[in-house]
DNA sequence: CGATAAATTGATAACAATCAATACTGGTGG
DNA sequence: CCACCAGTATTGATTGTTATCAATTTATCG
C-alpha cells in the first residue's frame, strides 16, 4: 500500500473528477471531500479489503481493475463485481453493516482513492450534493448487480459472453473490434465462469463470426451476434 | 389496482412505520412524505411494474410478497428479488435510468404503498433524513443482491436451501421449525432454481435431518445443517 | 531467450433444467 | 361434511450445461 499523499497525475485526476461522486460538487463540499481522501497505490494481487473486516473506508478506482469476491469454506471463490477506473466500491458501507461483505483484490497494479466512511457520512448530512452522489452510485451499482443476477440465471455461457461483447461494441451493426481491458481470467470470473468455460464460449461463438486473438475480439456482424 | 386512499389498518401502518424509510422522519418531513404516498391493493399475479416502462413511482410492500423478475426473449423468466412486507422496490429509480429494469408481480394479494419518485426526490433534497433513508435502503438492497450473486455462484441447490433455512431459524443449535411465508415455487425462484430442483434439494436434505410437510420445515439439528 | 503465468483443449463428472406423469393440497360449492 | 377441481408439488427419465482435472500450447515479462 502506498502513502496518503494527494498527488495525482492528470489522467487520474480526470477520472476522479468524472465520477458521479466528485462531479458537480460545490466548491466548499469539494474541499471537504478532498480532506476525507487519500491516494493509495497497490500491486497486483494485493488485498485492499477483507471480508469480515471492520469497514472504515470506501474506495474509488483511478487506474487498474479491482476484483470483489467472496470465498466459500472450502476455498473456492466467486467474483461479485469487477471495479473499473471511475468505479467506487465499498460505498455500501456508509449506511449499513460495519463489516465488509467481500474481499477486494487488485487484479493488477492500481491507483485508488480512499475515502474515510465517517467523514463522508458526516459530509452527506450537510451537503445534499454529496448525498445525491452517494445515491446515484448506489443506484447504479444495485441495478448492475441485479442485471448480473438476471444474466446468470437467464443466459448460458456463450450468451453471456455475447452480451459482454455487445455491451462494449461501439457500433450498432456491421463489423466491429474491441480490446479486452484485462485478462481473460478476470472476464471469466466477472461472467461467473471458469476460465475454461470462457475459452469454450469463445470458440462456440466462432460460428457466429467472433474471432479472438489475444485481447482483441473481432465481430463480423454485430447484429448477427445480437440474435444469440 | 386499488384507489389512492390512505386508509391503513393497524398492522399495515406498523409495517410502514418500521421501514428505514418512514422510521425516524421528523414531523414535517413525515407530513410531506405522506403527501407523496398512496395505497394500492393488487390481486395475485397482477403486474405492478413492467420492464421498460417509464418509472414514476417506487413501492413499499405492506402485505404479501412481490416478485421482481426479468424475461428473456424466449419467454423464460428469472427472479431477481422477492420483496417481503416492509421491503421497498423500485427506489433505485430515484437517481438512475427512467425505465424500470424489471417486472414486478404480486405473488398473492398485496397491499402496497406507492411513492411518487419526483416528489420523494425533491424531498430528499431538503431533508437529510429522507436521503439517509434512501441510502440505507439502497445499501441493504445492494448488499443482499451481492449476496445473491455470491450464493448462486458458490453454492449448489441443497446448500442454498440450507442457507435459506438457517437464515430463518430463530435458534443457533438444536432442533428448530420454521414456516415458509409463501409458496415453494416462490422460494425456488428466489434461490434461482426450478421448482423441481427445490423439491429434490429438500429430499436430499432429509439425510441431514430436514423434514418438510407443506409449509412447515423441521430441522433436527441446526448446527448439523450448518456443516453442509 | 528462458522462466513463468495464462489460455486452450480434451475427457469426465456433477449439477440442474426440462419434459412428462403422478400425487397432493387447499379451497369451493353442493 | 364431503367430493371435486385447479393449482401446486413431487418423482422419474433425460438432456444440456458447466465445473473439474489433466495435458498442452501459447503469451508475457524479465
Amino acid at each position: 500500500m502506498g502513502n496518503g499523499d494527494i498527488k495525482l497525475n492528470n489522467r487520474d485526476r480526470a477520472v476522479l473528477m468524472k465520477t458521479p461522486f466528485m462531479h458537480g460538487l460545490t466548491g466548499n463540499s469539494l474541499v471537504k471531500m478532498l480532506s476525507a481522501m487519500s491516494v493509495e497505490t497497490v500491486s497486483a494481487r494485493d488485498l485492499i479489503v477483507r471480508e469480515g473486516q471492520r469497514a472504515e473506508a470506501f474506495y474509488c478506482v483511478l487506474n487498474g481493475y479491482v476484483r470483489l469476491y467472496r470465498l466459500s469454506r472450502d476455498g473456492r471463490d466467486a467474483d461479485i463485481r469487477i471495479s473499473a477506473p471511475g468505479d467506487t466500491f465499498g460505498e455500501c458501507m456508509l449506511y449499513a453493516d460495519r463489516k465488509y461483505p467481500f474481499f477486494a483484490q487488485a487484479a493488477e497494479t492500481c491507483t485508488l482513492v480512499r475515502f474515510d466512511l465517517q467523514t463522508v457520512k458526516d459530509l452527506a448530512e450537510e451537503d445534499p450534493g454529496i448525498s445525491r452522489a452517494v445515491m446515484t452510485t448506489l443506484s447504479r451499482h444495485l441495478i448492475s448487480t441485479m442485471d448480473c443476477v438476471a444474466n446468470d440465471r437467464l443466459f448460458t455461457a456463450p450468451q453471456r459472453v455475447a452480451n459482454y461483447i455487445l455491451s462494449r461494441c461501439p457500433v450498432d451493426g456491421g463489423p466491429a473490434a474491441i480490446r479486452l481491458p484485462f485478462q481473460k481470467s478476470l472476464l471469466a470470473g466477472m461472467l461467473g465462469l471458469a476460465p475454461e468455460a470462457l475459452s469454450r464460449a469463445f470458440s462456440s461463438l466462432r460460428k457466429t463470426g467472433v474471432t479472438v486473438r489475444g485481447r482483441i475480439i473481432q465481430v463480423v456482424d454485430v447484429q448477427a451476434l445480437r440474435e444469440i
